[in-house]
DNA sequence: CTCGTTCTCAACCGGTTGGTTGAGCAATGA
DNA sequence: TCATTGCTCAACCAACCGGTTGAGAACGAG
């Protein structure tokens, strides 16, 4: 199976209807048969879903009688966050350099351009 | 191919090569040969990689002679962050719950349950 | 025009994924 | 004890994904 942490979180979180669960896991814990309701797909699919949640680290299961209550964690998604939040910075910071870049610069005008073999400066799309 | 953005936003940084790119492109743009350096898988794989990069919003290419340079768009992080950080809190807030629940519970008790409307005797974890 | 460089398209392959159906385990209520 | 409820395991299938190789388009330099 894929390795790494960050990996299975995205891969899991790559599909609607896992989003969607989640979603509905934030209001309450939930069994499989309730997590299932909405959807119109075989229970053992849903749960194949929970699985994949679960081993991403998503959602952690108990058994109280025959239910398995599925219940959402928080710890993944300060990973996540972690890991985004550094690279948003980043790319924010390029774009408003990139902003600066075109406003000090008259109509139109096409920038000459950087060698790209130098840390390349921003140049580039027309933004709208 | 994927509908929504989302989806396909979370499919492309469900893999490490393709997040190691991102984190590269947080320096500077690059081309697919640059790109391509540190691995050694073919440089068609990499265009693909590049290509899936680019359908999720997460790069786009600009033209300049015969290269194609590669740059990081800021917005979609935006979109991520936006959808991370709703269920990080809502989640972190339920853990919170939690532990107020616990804290406040003598040893061994069982917890009359701060019974949210649904259908849901959620239940702790020390199950053995 | 021809050559080299950079990159993409197309076809293919093995593994994974999202779904199915069928069988079956585990706990409870009767 | 036994049927019911809640869920999982196993086998299977079509579609997709990450990788390969081979051919070739687009562009600039001689």
């Amino acid at each position: 199976m894929a390795a790494d942490p960050l990996s299975r979180v995205f891969a899991a979180l790559a599909d609607p209807t896992r989003r969607d669960m989640v979603a509905r896991l934030t209001l309450a814990d939930a069994t499989v048969n309730e997590l299932a309701a909405p959807y119109d797909i075989s229970l053992q699919a849903v749960s194949k879903h929970v699985r994949v949640l679960e081993e991403a680290g998503l959602v952690s299961r108990s058994r109280s009688a025959q239910r398995r209550p599925v219940h959402l964690e928080a710890e993944v998604f300060d990973l996540m966050t972690k890991w985004l939040e550094r690279y948003r910075r980043a790319a924010e910071e390029r774009y408003r350099r990139l902003d600066d870049v075109l406003a000090s610069m008259p109509d139109g005008v096409t920038p000459t351009l950087p060698t790209d073999d130098s840390p390349t400066p921003p140049e580039g799309g027309a933004r709208p």
